[in-house]
DNA sequence: ATATTGATGCCA
DNA sequence: GGCATCAATATT
């Protein structure tokens, strides 16, 4: 991993746009599984009402102050992991909400984990599914994803042919921000859902 | 539309 | 300690 200009202590709004078309891949006993991403959300920490981190640093989101590159995985509504790359400098929060991507490696492995019924389009389609086709969990809280060393790769993959970028998904406030990105016409994209508190 | 599910953070 | 909140999903 080429450090690409300090690419990762960007703002988290710069990095986002450009992760899509990046790959992670996760290798376990069982295999590989690999998902392209097609659809993430930036959050800025303590600037942004909408972040974790808004109210400064706790022990959940202690990583999210920590180095770029690394992963912030937490329990959403009590039942589902969701993932989240670390970028910015560290001791500033910002992460990228990893929503959504395509399977494009393991997909058998990956439907395992999902149900056998699920469709190639809706392995990873959600925050909540794209953990669960990757089998992430707590257990990978903080992991690193550049340096090669670990089971968690995230490394270019493809240039996308076209990005859009609207409001955030179930974001209650600073509702009006554009900061989720998604890969245009991509069947993976998950279905857009305005919070039902953004008025 | 609604049930599910549990860690977290804030107030006491 | 108790209670409201939450970057969601699956199912009706």
């Amino acid at each position: 991993m080429t450090d690409l200009g300090g690419f990762w202590s960007k703002p988290s709004e710069v990095v986002a746009p450009a992760l899509l078309g990046w790959s992670l891949t996760h290798v376990t006993a069982d295999g590989a599984v690999r998902v392209r991403l097609t659809e993430v959300e930036a959050y800025a920490g303590e600037a942004d009402p909408a972040s974790h981190a808004f109210r400064g640093t706790t022990r959940r989101n202690d990583v999210m102050f920590g180095a770029a590159g690394h992963l912030y995985v937490y329990l959403s509504y009590g039942m589902h992991w969701c993932a989240n790359v670390v970028v910015g400098r560290e001791g500033v929060a910002s992460a990228v909400l990893l929503r959504a991507g395509r399977v494009v490696e393991g997909v058998e492995l990956a439907r395992s984990r999902r149900g056998a019924r699920t469709a190639d389009r809706s392995l990873a389609r959600g925050p909540a599914c794209l953990t669960q086709a990757l089998g992430i969990g707590r257990e990978h809280d903080g992991a690193a994803l550049l340096g090669g060393t670990g089971p968690l790769t995230l490394e270019y993959d493809e240039r996308p042919p076209a990005v859009s970028a609207g409001p955030r998904v179930g974001v209650s406030r600073a509702a009006g921000v554009p900061w989720r990105f998604w890969v245009t016409g991509d069947e993976t994209v998950s279905a857009y859902k305005r919070s039902p508190r953004a008025g």
